[in-house]
RNA sequence: GGGGCACUAGCUCAGGUGGUUAGAGCGCACCCCUGAUAAGGGUGAGGUCGCUAGUUCGAGUCUAGCGUGCCCCA
């Protein structure tokens, strides 16, 4: 026996029941247990940081990483799944910050180094308990006991041995980068955060004479709208395409892009010459301020840029490397030197007389004032423009400022960054080619360091005496050379046992680590920085493991993985960290590494497509939506709507559609099939019919059904849930609305005979193996089905569907010939309901004959097989062929364009022409005799095989009949009165069965009937009187006065019916 | 400003390698059905495949340009 099941589910209550189960009986642990010594599947999961709260974009990656594992963990590998935690950042400084109601380096400092990073720890664990409540609900198995965590020690001084590996090979340097920099903060701002800050302001925008050398009274004429970063210039950009004109405006020379003279000089100016871009290039100008020479390469002089725009300015572009970021990398492309004169706090230095002191955006009225009396200006405007400011100080504006930062070279490496992203299997592809690759071809060298507190702390430190550096991978290393280095960690320790161990290898306590080297005056002390946290997250295939201090034989059985997935704006944090990490540390590694298959998924929308945002709330809280539909809804609804690299528009009724469109659907049929089988006490223990002996219906459904085993791991395999997606929903359907519909009275059947045994074995064994095909999708309901289908009957099955293995393909049932029987069979019905549709004959009214056109006499004895079927479907008597189909149908040949086209080429419109305007049925005949046909073209005549062309077929109008999908469907429409009274007998049992449903009567209760009416309609109840009663269950069903508890009056063609039904005793 | 992705039915989306009647679900209209019934099922109407050129015998599919939206970067 089964458990009973309700066709009424409540799936959130099923949810919490199998969470329970797995806890108790540890079923997520015994399939790492059970598969420690299969071939493991290696997973890497990326590290989410837990100061926020987990949304629906964090669910869908999450059930995304976990269908592909219960696939792998089913199919018989060892799946180790292994959470970790991102710890560091300057997102969780600015949470702290927030907390705290503090900001900027001066106010953290004050704060308290230590406390705040005491705070920061707390900060990133804030909702820890959400994100595994999320993960825990729904239903991704992650090993949350032994998470990695960024900040640990032993993770950070993994990160250490990286970079003290780059560092020996010459790969860490020093060098400027151009970032937004609050400088009454004193600290630079993310982009996130400075895209939080904007402003629309008026700027000065003004154009300055930038006098030729060599050549008299000429200038350039070029355009900033940042006056005070012009005692920093140091050269004038140019397109190299574009034509500049000297022109000769009042006596003076002035050199602008020739489409420009108008709008900048007027029409006053005469122009001299034109030259190219190409050809300014190199020439040297006068700047307009000399307070100090540029070092480490020429300066002022002309060079080419690719971002100089006609469409404000001049076309000449005055370039300031220390403050902008397009200056900064021309001018080093182009090997010119660089100046600074701006203290980080925005003030001028004292090197710039005319304005020390005055704070950058102040200055530049004075500035412009100083230019203009020494003639250099040539015109002031104002210029209206969006400007970033602090978001945290809306009065502050941002500059783009250079500071001193720690590189990575990556440049140095990326041609085998790129050969390892060209071996990887990204999903979808153009991630390789495109926003991955075109990433890589500009790639820059790693700007590692930020000058911040909570993050990992480079691990270099420098002499501050002699300049040398040193890089070291542990604190091992730290203690040979120092072996009381931690010395102020330990009595801080000990006088706060609360303080963590980790917390040593952080600021401000490896602050405190210095050194001294035998026969070297100076100390060795740290350099300030901390870095990327990317970085840190990059280094989890070894971090993770501690290696390679520790954890050898893990990292080597771990590396690299088989499959990772994370969404799309991953491609520039963690897929490109991971994989350049990757790239400098094992060179020997054969590509690709860490890791060979990456599937990209889009970002989660609301019904809308807009960005789903805490502030908005244009989304129901995962957990909510869950605890109303029930997990495995909002997976298969995740599944079932996202395509890898695709933006997916989630919203809760996606959710509820999958509930009905796919839950139900199997919960129905699972359902009905534990009632029968109950009723008829049939277990699995039961005699199967060898497969030969059963109907062709059941070899039908196992023919389909291995087809989608078959197709369900080539998509999981190919990473490609979606697709898989599709094949299960069309095998339900087949399996609820053709299998289920057309074979319910062989369950219902009440002696014991072999074609209900078949079908009873044949249904239980589609839903068994549909459980486990489902189980990695929807773990929840699946759960359900396989305690009750198997486990309950048999102690010796697996103890969860989760340690069943997944279905293999079975030669068995393969029977590609029946499936495509039942596809024409299928069609066969909805035309001729087709018919009876365009032609207003109700299913109810009974029809003599409906004829199939058939090809063959193979194609006949297919289709008459289920004869049945189609009869009981389209409610004829019988079912007839013709292969004389030019009577109901016409006939139109096409040419087999797929053959064809080769073949003529240029002929093939005059053929289509030909047989188009030939006599179909006609050229048909021939075809049929000659297995050829000759047709006529304007290059003279060809002949036609057979599998030259295309016969489609249409039903004539003069017949009740439908054509589609290469099949013709003809229904004999004229009704005699026997055919009425039968009709009008369906008409009655549909009255009383309506009735009954009024009356709420269980399907099983008897009725009495008493009836009264006139005419035919007597005459067809009289004749059908006994059909009626069996039909309806009615013990007694007689002409009377068609009185009883319910009396219905009603009416059949026009005469009335007046029925009398009261229910039985029992 | 650069790069990437998308644009197919009222809505949400599928549509290897080009082949001539472009599919599904939802919604809508009409209809069927007591034995899965506070369920289930059928049929139908809806599309110049964003626009414009081009390549080709043939383009939703390939190429170029444009438009709109989104993402990443600047």
């Amino acid at each position: 026996m089964f458990e009973p099941v309700s066709p009424q589910v409540s799936f959130p209550e099923l949810d919490a029941t199998h969470l329970a189960f797995w806890e108790d009986a540890r079923i997520f642990e015994k399939t790492l247990e059970r598969e420690a010594d299969k071939p493991p599947f290696i997973f890497y999961e990326g590290p989410p940081t837990a100061n926020g709260m987990p949304h629906p974009g964090h669910v869908m990656t999450r059930v995304m990483k976990d269908v592909f594992l219960r696939y792998r963990t089913m199919g018989g590998h060892y799946v180790p799944r292994r959470a970790g935690w991102d710890t560091h950042g300057l997102p969780v400084e600015v949470e702290v910050e927030k907390a705290l109601g503090i900001s900027g380096r001066d106010a953290i400092q004050a704060y308290g180094v230590e406390a705040f990073s005491r705070q920061c720890i707390d900060s990133v664990f804030k909702y820890i308990d959400e994100w595994q409540e999320m993960t825990r609900r729904i239903g991704f198995w992650l090993d949350f006991d032994a998470a990695y965590v960024t900040f640990h020690k032993s993770y950070v001084e993994s990160v250490w041995w990286a970079l003290s590996e780059m560092f020996k090979k010459g790969l860490l340097y020093q060098g400027y980068k151009v970032i937004w920099w609050w400088p009454q903060g004193g600290t630079a701002l993310s982009a996130g955060e400075v895209g939080q800050g904007y402003k629309t302001i008026d700027d000065p925008s003004v154009m300055i004479r930038f006098p030729v050398v060599g050549e008299d009274e000429t200038s350039f004429l070029a355009w900033t709208t940042t006056p005070w970063t012009l005692p920093s210039n140091v050269a004038l950009a140019v397109d190299p395409g574009t034509v500049y004109a000297t022109v000769e405006v009042e006596g003076e020379r002035l050199i602008v892009a020739e489409a420009l003279v108008e709008k900048v000089l007027g029409e006053d100016g005469t122009v001299v010459s034109r030259r190219k871009g190409s050809e300014l290039v190199g020439m040297r100008y006068e700047p307009p301020f000399r307070y100090a020479e540029p070092e480490g390469g020429p300066a002022w002089e002309v060079v080419d840029a690719d971002f100089v725009s006609l469409d404000s300015g001049t076309g000449l572009v005055h370039l300031a490397p220390a403050f902008g970021e397009d200056d900064f990398r021309v001018c080093k492309d182009k090997g010119m030197g660089f100046l600074q004169l701006m203290n980080p706090d925005g003030t001028f230095p004292a090197t710039v007389t005319d304005f020390a002191g005055r704070f950058c955006k102040d200055a530049d009225r004075d500035i412009i004032r100083n230019l203009r009396s020494r003639g250099l200006l040539f015109k002031e405007e104002v210029y209206r423009h969006d400007y970033p400011f602090c978001w945290r100080a809306m009065d502050d504006p941002l500059i783009q400022y250079a500071r001193r930062s720690w590189f990575i070279r990556t440049t140095q490496e990326i041609e085998r960054v790129k050969e390892n992203n060209r071996a990887i299997h990204w999903e979808p592809e153009h991630i390789k080619t495109g926003r991955m690759g075109q990433f890589l071809e500009g790639n820059v060298d790693w700007a590692l360091s930020r000058e911040r507190f909570w993050g990992t702390p480079l691990p270099i430190w420098v002499n501050d005496e002699t300049g040398a550096a040193e890089s070291v991978g542990s604190v091992a290393e730290i203690l040979e050379r120092n072996p009381k280095a931690f010395e102020h960690f330990e009595n801080a320790k000990a006088k706060d046992p609360s303080l963590q161990e980790h917390l040593m290898v952080h600021k401000p306590w490896v602050d405190e680590v210095t050194w001294v080297k035998r026969g070297e005056p100076g100390v060795y002390r740290r350099v300030p920085e901390v870095i990327d946290c990317w970085f840190d997250s990059g280094c989890m295939p070894f971090a993770q493991w501690g290696y390679p201090h520790q954890g050898q034989d893990e990292f080597q059985r771990s590396f690299p993985a088989d499959f990772i997935t994370e969404a799309v704006d991953q491609t520039r944090g963690w897929f490109y960290s991971l994989m350049t990490i990757s790239t400098l540390m094992f060179p020997a590694q054969e590509v690709p590494h860490p890791f060979k298959n990456c599937v990209v998924m889009g970002i989660i929308t609301d019904e809308k497509g807009k960005k789903l945002s805490k502030r908005d709330k244009n989304y129901t809280d995962p957990l909510v939506l869950m605890d109303r539909v029930g997990a495995d809804a909002v997976r298969w609804a995740l599944y079932a709507g996202t395509v890898p690299g695709q933006n997916t528009r989630f919203f809760d009724a996606a959710a509820t559609d999958a509930v009905r469109e796919f839950l139900l659907k199997i919960w129905n049929v699972y359902s009905f099939f534990v009632t029968y089988a109950n009723i008829d006490a049939w277990t699995p223990t039961a005699d199967r019919p060898p497969l030969s002996e059963r109907s062709d219906m059941d070899r039908w459904l196992l023919a389909e059904l291995d087809a989608t085993v078959r197709a369900v791991r080539r998509e999981l395999d190919d990473y490609k849930s979606h697709m898989a997606v599709r094949h299960l929903l069309s095998f339900v359907d087949g399996l609820s609305n053709w299998y289920v519909r057309r074979s319910r009275a062989r369950f219902w059947a009440t002696d014991d005979t072999a074609d209900k045994r078949a079908a009873f074995s044949t249904l239980y064994e589609t839903l068994v193996d549909l459980t486990k095909l489902t189980a990695p999708f929807t773990p929840f309901m699946t759960e359900t089905l396989f305690q009750n289908l198997v486990r309950k009957n048999d102690p010796s099955a697996p103890e969860s569907v989760h340690l069943a293995s997944f279905p293999e393909p079975d030669e068995a049932r393969v029977d590609d010939a029946l499936r495509r029987t039942v596809e024409q069979v299928r069609n066969v019905v909805n035309l001729g309901q087709r018919v009876r549709n365009e032609n207003k004959l109700k299913v109810r009214q009974p029809l003599a004959e409906a004829i199939v056109v058939v090809a063959d006499d193979g194609e006949r004895a297919a289709i008459d097989g289920f004869s049945d079927a189609i009869r009981e479907e389209l409610n004829v008597r019988s079912l007839g062929f013709t292969q004389e189909p030019e009577i109901y149908v016409e006939f139109e040949l096409l040419p087999n364009f797929r053959v064809l086209g080769p073949k003529l080429g240029k002929q093939v419109p005059a053929c289509k022409k030909a047989l188009a305007e030939s006599d179909g049925s006609a050229l048909y005949a021939e075809m049929e005799a000659n297995q050829k046909i000759r047709v006529e073209l304007p290059d003279g005549p060809i002949e036609l095989t057979l599998d030259e062309v295309e016969v489609r077929l249409s039903a004539r109008e003069d017949f009740a009949a439908a054509s589609g999908a290469g099949q013709v469907v003809v229904l004999d429409t004229r009704i005699d009165d026997d055919l009425r009274r039968e009709g009008m007998a369906r008409e009655v049992i549909n009255r009383i069965q309506r009735a009954r449903k009024a009356m709420d009567l269980p399907y099983e209760a008897r009725i009495e009937v008493s009836w009264n009416a006139d005419g035919e309609v007597a005459k067809a109840i009289e004749e059908h009187a006994e059909r009626i009663a069996g039909e309806t269950l009615a013990t007694r069903f007689e002409a009377g006065d068609a009185e009883g508890a319910t009396v219905e009056e009603t009416e059949i063609e026009g005469t009335p019916l007046r029925l009398g039904i009261t229910k039985a005793p029992a």
